[in-house]
DNA sequence: GAGGGCATGTAAGACGTTACATGATTAT
DNA sequence: ATAATCATGTAACGTCTTACATGCCCTC
């Protein structure tokens, strides 16, 4: 019905409707939630939740702590059906972005213990992506379903991929020994 | 030494050395292999090539087929240094964009049968998406060490995925069942 | 009283996509 | 002939990050 948003409006929306009621407060959950794979900053939050409020999306009133200035917002039904036909739509071929992956690529370019370095490397970086992700998993409080899924599907990709590093790390490791 | 570059400088200077010649050339090259993990139009690559001139990274001659305008890039001496300088980096935080994902994580907007249905498309687009590689996997052709590592990851990442969607579709629908 | 968390915002610039425009060559 | 492929490019627009600027509230 409405405009195409971006996909950062839809956070924008979606974080509402899990009850984020700033700006700062939608930074703060994007920060600890879907942040490894789709960050958003003030810089476009703010922005867009002026956008929202224009088309009608959102409706924000000065809810004020104190002396301090803020600013609550709230989904309002059109935002929500904007919100639910976004989530109902079926989705695109998967096409992500992944600077590491671009390395590993472009890695035969490398001596082959560089370009082993690179895949051990890889490796490193999601055993601490899995530490972080735990740490947000052993946190107290309940998830609504999905949200606890896609929490769960980054630990077990971190996990995948620590031991896709590891097997290939093997065999690599083998060949060049050989 | 020189300026940092963004990853899409990195993919050109990557391509030039796997043997891509013409702007033409590597977005081809690009289409058929980094795009899932990193993709990148003409509206970059052109201009990209002329920076990357000016900085002294590639050198591009006049190239033309018969009367066919073509000029033909190679890596210089920095350029190459640049590329291997980049390859050899530690890697950063993974850190990915993946929308399908995120209307994954606000699928508690749904109903619940609509929610299971996303995690079946999911799982339908990871199903083409292999398809798709392993018909670029099928052809003839020997890929140097890593960019056959690349391309293996992402056929294993496909079938991860695959599973992970069948995991889950089969708790959850048990799970509503009951 | 100092530091950290809460809260809002902007400006500049980098990055990236889409749509358009043009034309030669090769295969059917 | 005509469609596909080779080949180059630009302009407009949209998206996103970074760095900066401001100020209140609460705890130590």
């Amino acid at each position: 019905m409405e405009a195409d948003l971006s996909p950062t409006a839809y956070v924008v929306l979606g974080m509402l409707g899990l009850g984020a009621k700033t700006g700062y407060d939608i930074k703060g959950i994007v920060d600890r939630s879907t942040r490894f794979f789709w960050a958003a900053s003030y810089g476009q939050i703010y922005p867009e939740l002026r956008r929202l409020e224009q088309a009608g999306l959102v409706k924000g009133k000065l809810a004020p702590t104190g002396g301090r200035k803020r600013k609550a917002y709230e989904l309002t039904a059109a935002g929500r059906r904007a919100l639910v036909e976004w989530a109902a739509a079926p989705p695109s071929m998967p096409e992500l972005r992944d600077e590491n992956l671009l390395k590993l690529f472009f890695a035969d370019m490398l001596p082959p213990e560089q370009a082993l370095e690179q895949l051990r490397m890889r490796r490193l970086g999601h055993e601490q992506f899995l530490a972080f992700l735990r740490e947000i998993d052993a946190r107290p409080g309940v998830d609504p379903t999905f949200v606890g899924l896609v929490l769960q599907y980054g630990i077990e990709y971190a996990e995948w991929n620590i031991e896709w590093c590891k097997k290939h790390e093997r065999r690599l490791a083998g060949e060049e020994a050989a």
